[in-house]
DNA sequence: TTGAAAGCGCTAACAG
DNA sequence: CTGTTAGCGCTTTCAA
């Protein structure tokens, strides 16, 4: 069961190893036919190269490495089926990192990729030690950033305008009327740009911002119920008529908190989300939220990416898309009545 | 920015390669002396050994290849999701393939793996072509299946009983007092299974299975949602009173096509799904469904394939989980007088 | 206890 | 147009 080598096809063909490996990267000249004759004993031997020999040789692994938070959680797994897509068109492989937003994970797992000599990286968790992620850039390791807009780090990046979209969706709920918005967010730097636009539309509209309705959390479905629960019993009094949630799962807690509250929703309370992953689009009542581009993103991503695989350009390249507003039930105006103002 | 090799950190130890290699491998006999030495530069010289150089002398690649369905498929994301991180515990990278049932890309994924020489495979797609996986077996690649029972292919599985999982969702809804109930299930060979299980308990209750309740898609919401939308209207007259559907994103389709019909759940209609998924858990209402233990599966299929990696054993093992039934609110009784029976 | 040397499968000058 | 040859970085006898 011995593997077929390159000898055995240049044996077979009668021909020798280099004239091979010539018709294998098609390069070189050499007569059609012996090219042709070369080709149907790979076929016939059924050869595959070894990957391994050539990457020793200073080629590339064909592979390259992504890191994000959790597979499991719907934007990064929409997000990931993009970018597998894209890499396996244009030849390469990908092997998946979950990084759990922890600086251990993240430094083993660049370390076990750096000697799996992959041929570049995408970046999707808000890597902690962004000191590591100049040093690979430094090595001149390929690296594109995804989704997260870290300044410090000084590599080409795809991300949506997260401050804007904190604005927007605050903006929309400050529009149907709301003037006691809570916001709850998850622990990572793009949730902060959210929080900053949820912020500057507060104050665009000449409203307090009240600390006590600002949580921070890791993102869980399960976490946002609790928070939300959390939040509501520290409000009973005068609970917020709207909650701003820095993702869909935590979006997804809330509504769920709110139906063992008893809150009908969008009336008791508007709820808006982040993604636009398909639990935004499968809730009932169906939440409203922000979107990002995930599949021209995605796209965009590995182009970058592989482009400076090959051709060597390190040239830093910024896209931000825009993030758009999508108006579901969870937050519309059922009657022409505006929500109850809590303002004082 | 040279990469550093055996022989740099060899030559600033001041000991030959070999020894070097065995310090790497822990292997043979040495002064502790020498090996403390060796690493000590080791860790100066921040030695990341080339997998590539080792893998090509015939050491594995500690890379395993996943073939799934589709990543952004909440019931493989899950399960991705464990299995990477149970692999990295081990040691061990996983390069993801998104199959999408098609077996162009299934033949061209099985190639890529191959010649990237991982060092094993889990198959959790029914793949089309049986003989293919049959034939890496025989090339004495290590693989295991996932979740598919495919009985001609040979290797060790890892599966839920998707016959009893059948069986007991829809003897779920027959105590229900249900007598009219559609299935839509998707197109792949775990389904069938589950199909007979359906078909199973409508036998042993001794109801008719009306063929025209029955439809085969592509697993998606929206299919799921077209689906029923269609199958209600060709039974307008005289609709289902329940549906059973092989995975929850098709019931979450139907969820959203009882909406569209203003159909109450589970009042008019009873639905209940397959996976238990975060759809499940996050629908409204809540929906029924059928759960398999992810977690488990997901550790078992890498520690199997770990095993037969390591020890080379290559012994056919086969673990079947039983199936639970998980009951929520779309299939609840809410009140005593059970669903409209519309027997003939 | 250590090292010299052969070779894994392939690429890339360089010769012929 | 085709082949010879010298490595790539590592492992593994085998000898010293």
């Amino acid at each position: 069961m011995m593997e077929v080598t390159i000898y055995d096809v240049a044996e077979k063909a009668g021909v020798s190893i280099a004239t091979v490996s010539k018709v294998i990267n098609n390069t070189g000249n050499m007569r059609e036919s012996t090219r042709g004759k070369v080709k149907k004993v790979m076929e016939q031997l059924n050869y595959q190269p070894n990957i391994m020999a050539s990457a020793l040789m200073g080629k590339g692994t064909k592979t390259i490495g992504l890191l994000i938070n959790d597979i499991s959680n719907p934007i990064f797994s929409e997000l990931s089926r993009i970018i597998e897509d894209r890499s396996h068109e244009k030849g390469y492989s990908v092997i998946i990192c979950n990084t759990d937003d922890d600086v251990e994970k993240e430094l083993k797992y660049l370390e076990v990729l750096q000697n799996k000599r992959v041929d570049g990286l995408i970046v999707g968790s808000s890597f902690k030690d962004k000191s590591k992620l100049n040093e690979m850039i430094n090595l001149n390791v390929p690296l594109v950033m995804l989704t997260h807009m870290d300044e410090e780090v000084n590599a080409s990046k795809v991300a949506v305008d997260d401050y804007k979209g904190g604005f927007i969706a605050t903006e929309h709920l400050l529009e149907n009327g709301h003037r006691s918005i809570a916001i709850i967010a998850e622990l990572a730097d793009s949730s902060s740009k959210r929080i900053k636009g949820y912020l500057g539309a507060l104050e665009s509209w000449g409203i307090n911002h009240d600390p006590m309705l600002m949580k921070r959390i890791s993102a869980s479905v399960e976490n946002g119920m609790n928070q939300f629960l959390e939040l509501y019993k520290e409000h009973v009094e005068n609970p917020p008529t709207a909650v701003f949630t820095s993702n869909d799962q935590i979006a997804i807690g809330v509504l769920l908190a709110a139906k063992k509250l008893n809150l009908s929703i969008p009336t008791d309370l508007s709820v808006i989300g982040f993604d636009d992953t398909i639990l935004a689009k499968t809730a009932q009542p169906s939440l409203s939220t922000v979107a990002q581009p995930i599949a021209g993103m995605g796209k965009e991503v590995v182009d970058m990416l592989i482009d400076e695989i090959e051709t060597g350009d390190r040239s830093v390249k910024k896209i931000i898309h825009d993030p758009t507003l999508i108006i579901r039930e969870t937050t519309k105006v059922t009657s022409n009545q505006p929500c109850i103002n809590s303002d004082p």
